[in-house]
DNA sequence: GTGCAACCTGTAGTTTTACTACGTTTTCTG
DNA sequence: CAGAAAACGTAGTAAAACTACAGGTTGCAC
């Protein structure tokens, strides 16, 4: 949280970026500070703040308070580290997996605030499910892809951007589009999204929390993606969305009941039948 | 927080016993509630949650949210329960979510008998890395492969049976081959890396412990694999093997040193060079 | 059993707080 | 230098936390 602050104060507007400012410097006073506290002693206004808080994709300054007293809590020291080239070979592995660890932390603690439910519903109602991503998203939308046919409701994906843009023109009012993306900024991403949005199909995001992606769509899941993706591709924020795939398939198969667990088991039939004895 | 709800709930009063066991039962859905929504929830009225937090020795309710959301934050020790039928969403996704930390938190701490060093010493020399997977691990093997090719090396991948095979029969002393496989048990898998080890490549297995295929490779990679797979694909131990490639990956980067971080560069130059302002 | 007292507990307010609607000012953009 | 878009604050609203008070219950002495 105190990351998604810092990485976002130089996007920010004149003002709100005082009160993000004034919040990184004081952040044990904020939690018990009052919107109008916080608005003066940042020298703005009260909806300044409130629209500082929506920047960071938050629903409030009663989240935003919340995301606080959580963050503070933790040892500091073992976040926000990043590996470094002096790093001996035990120090890189345990800092590659503290980050996924760390990052999966903060999607359970957000997990209440996530628009699970809405999604599930409207998974659960579609004709047929298109997962569109680009890159390393694309592997994520395959794989999410191998996960929810097997539900055995219809479902395609495509990873390149001629075919995403195509899919997304031929959606129905009755599909859902689902688009994948680590930075939320992705051209093709985002035009698969207000195209199937302007056809009338439900979409669905997994991306960065505020950026134009997540603002695009339906149904927004907006994780935080604090990580330093200047030299490697991102790690911990895919496997943030893949956790986040894996509860929504479980929560669809739920909800699908007793269709979702016969199609379950005749997908795991096949594999066995192969002298394949438990599901890859 | 949460011990001293529990150790208060004797002494306390009825109705207000009640607030305390539906906060203990459901922690996360007490941040986002107001005095009323609990107090209805836990049969009582709102002064009697007032007065319950006052009997905790806090000011009000507001207070009792922060010291839960610290609480809450806080690496817990992950009940490891599956999924059941009669869950609620947010409880089944939040189980989801605990196996998934569980299993990293337990990976973190197998990490130092891992052969991490013997994995990149390999990876390192290697004249092609060939990795291979079948069905969801499949997916796995491409992702891997996605992220290993950047670093400048000569990668492929193969997820299909036959091609896995052939790939395995052309390998040189000088390549190394990885397999990917959830149980460890899919004859395709073992087949190649017997096949391997038979042309002398070195063999990099990425499975579960003590399966055959561990032990049919050079170098294992024996992750713990103690969830249910009856019925849903495996979740929690798929992020662990995305995680230990992760980790290899960035190890093998920093042993290769300049030349990787070059390569690693110049794809990133690459998708920027198409518009797209980060890694996806 | 009766009367008294201490203590729960809910009803009905009050005050504070978060949030919104809207208009003005500033800052880009063509 | 228009015109549009974004930033920002004023004033208002709805809801939240918290309080005052009174009815009711329980326990205990006599």
């Amino acid at each position: 949280m105190q990351a998604d602050i810092d990485a976002s104060l130089t996007s920010l507007p004149a003002a709100e970026a005082r009160v993000g400012r004034w919040i990184l410097a004081h952040p044990r006073e904020t939690l018990r500070a009052s919107v109008r506290a916080l608005a003066t002693a940042a020298g703005t206004s009260e909806p300044t703040v409130i629209r500082f808080c929506r920047r960071l994709g938050l629903p409030g300054y009663r989240e935003l308070k919340l995301r606080l007293a959580a963050d503070l809590s933790r040892p500091t020291s073992a976040m926000h580290r990043d590996v470094e080239a002096t790093d001996t070979l035990s120090d890189a592995v345990g800092k590659v997996l503290d980050q996924s660890i760390a990052a999966l932390i903060e999607l359970r603690d957000d997990s209440a605030t996530l628009p699970f439910a809405a999604a599930v519903d409207a998974l659960a109602a579609a004709r047929q499910v298109v997962f569109v991503g680009e890159g390393a998203s694309g592997r994520v939308a395959e794989d999410v892809w191998h996960k929810f046919f097997r539900l055995g409701r219809p479902s395609v994906y495509a990873t390149d951007g001629p075919t995403i843009r195509q899919l997304a023109a031929v959606c129905t009012p009755a599909d859902v589009l689902v688009a994948i993306s680590h930075s939320g900024e992705s051209t093709t991403s985002i035009a698969a999204a207000s195209l199937g949005r302007a056809r009338g199909a439900t979409t669905i995001a997994v991306s960065k929390r505020g950026s134009p992606l997540i603002e695009a769509v339906d149904i927004g899941f907006a994780c935080s993606a604090d990580e330093d993706t200047s030299v490697f591709t991102p790690m911990s924020s895919r496997l943030t969305q893949l956790a986040v795939f894996d509860a929504l398939h479980v929560a669809l198969a739920l909800a699908l009941g007793e269709s979702a667990e016969t199609a379950l088991r005749q997908s795991k039939a096949a594999l066995t039948g192969s002298r394949l004895p438990s599901v890859e």
